[in-house]
DNA sequence: TCGACTTGTAATCATTCAATTACAACCTAA
DNA sequence: TTAGGTTGTAATTGAATGATTACAAGTCGA
């Protein structure tokens, strides 16, 4: 009764090059977020994607090419989400401000499920010596910044706040603090602190089988 | 009169390898800090202290081995610094915990001054997936957290609060953020939002000429 | 159906880098 | 002084890795 296991076809299936390059990036964001920039190989972006390692990088010319394209995705994806609740309305007998910083707060939570968003984010902006991935990552986040301050209208004050928030979340995320969930109090009790009610959704990502290597 | 400079010396300066250990992990911190764990290499290591590169290898027998060390000591020096808050008298009329909090927050700043500390610690953060470095990074924050939530004797929230600042103090500086002060207006008021009088501590720090590679 | 284009890989190269080996220079106690 | 330990490097190695080259297999329009 054992089945022949047609799982791993010597060469790939052929699709569209569009589409190709779609896959690559979203499985460089996974790899580039858990490694960081200098400790993945783009062989382990070509395998997470299910292609060779040469078509990765003849695809994007350089290992540092492929990361800006994610850094850029990334940069552009919570760009979108945040301003789609800036364009939400209002609800009556709220101050704007007073209704977008919870919402705002909510959106970028919400960002976990693609799990590579948030860390590739992170990797990049810890990236700051390097003088082309530094220079985009800095200015990627002050455009979040400034859409904070002159978008959404918050004081000075109140988007580092917003942003500590989100550096912390990130950073749990990054210590893989969600995996000390059930077997230590304190672990448990910041993760509550830190995501109130989205807390489930992280422990749903984290729990998956990556854990090699 | 063009001096015989006697810059380079082939062979390093006899020291007691107590000291040279010292050394090393000073200039460890500070290249880890910048570029992480696997972004930096123990040629560049030995090249900051001075020495060559086997001689970094057989002090610490690894490379992932001296990045522990590292991460240990910083781990060990931010302990330090709070407990020695911790044992100060409170002034009269005020809340333990209330006095607490600023002068915590203050210790912390103050350890941007050593450089390598925080950096060295955030990218022992974002280092989460490795099994040996994420296992001590995670227990490390966790001894952090319990510090502040039971010895300062804050509640869940604002310990939370507390080290989102922490997180984001530590994400402007990796990614150079003071770099931009001059040149930029979002950039200079974030960094006044996230350091208020604390500010000049780091514009002094990351000037310097290190932006080299 | 044939020729050009697209999508993919195998093989290999050159470099980088952690680690090892072998050795040199220095110090010090007997 | 000299033997043994300490402090250091030069040379090298082996593995990893980004990039290149050459080629194969599929696709599609004329």
């Amino acid at each position: 009764m054992i089945e022949k296991i047609p799982e791993k076809p010597a060469v790939a299936e052929r699709i569209p090059a569009a589409l190709r390059r779609e896959q690559i990036l979203a499985a460089a964001s996974r790899v580039f977020g858990e490694r960081g920039y200098s400790g993945a190989t783009t062989d382990q972006v070509a395998q997470a994607a299910g292609i060779s390692q040469p078509y990765v990088v003849r695809m994007f010319g350089t290992k540092e090419n492929l990361f800006l394209e994610v850094l850029q995705r990334a940069l552009d994806k919570l760009d979108i989400s945040f301003r789609a609740v800036l364009a939400e309305p209002v609800p009556e007998g709220l101050e704007r401000e007073e209704f977008l910083a919870p919402r705002l707060g909510a959106a970028y939570v919400d960002l976990i499920e693609d799990k590579g968003i948030l860390m590739s984010l992170m990797q990049a902006f810890i990236t700051g010596h390097d003088p082309v991935i530094g220079a985009k990552a800095r200015s990627g986040f002050l455009s979040i910044y400034r859409l904070l301050r002159e978008e959404a209208g918050f004081e000075a004050e109140q988007t580092a706040d917003f942003l500590a928030h989100g550096m912390l979340m990130n950073t749990l995320l990054a210590l893989r603090l969600p995996d000390l969930y059930q077997e230590d109090d304190a672990a448990c009790e910041l993760l509550t602190a830190a995501l109130g009610t989205k807390l489930d959704l992280v422990l749903h990502v984290s729990t998956a089988p990556e854990n090699r290597s």
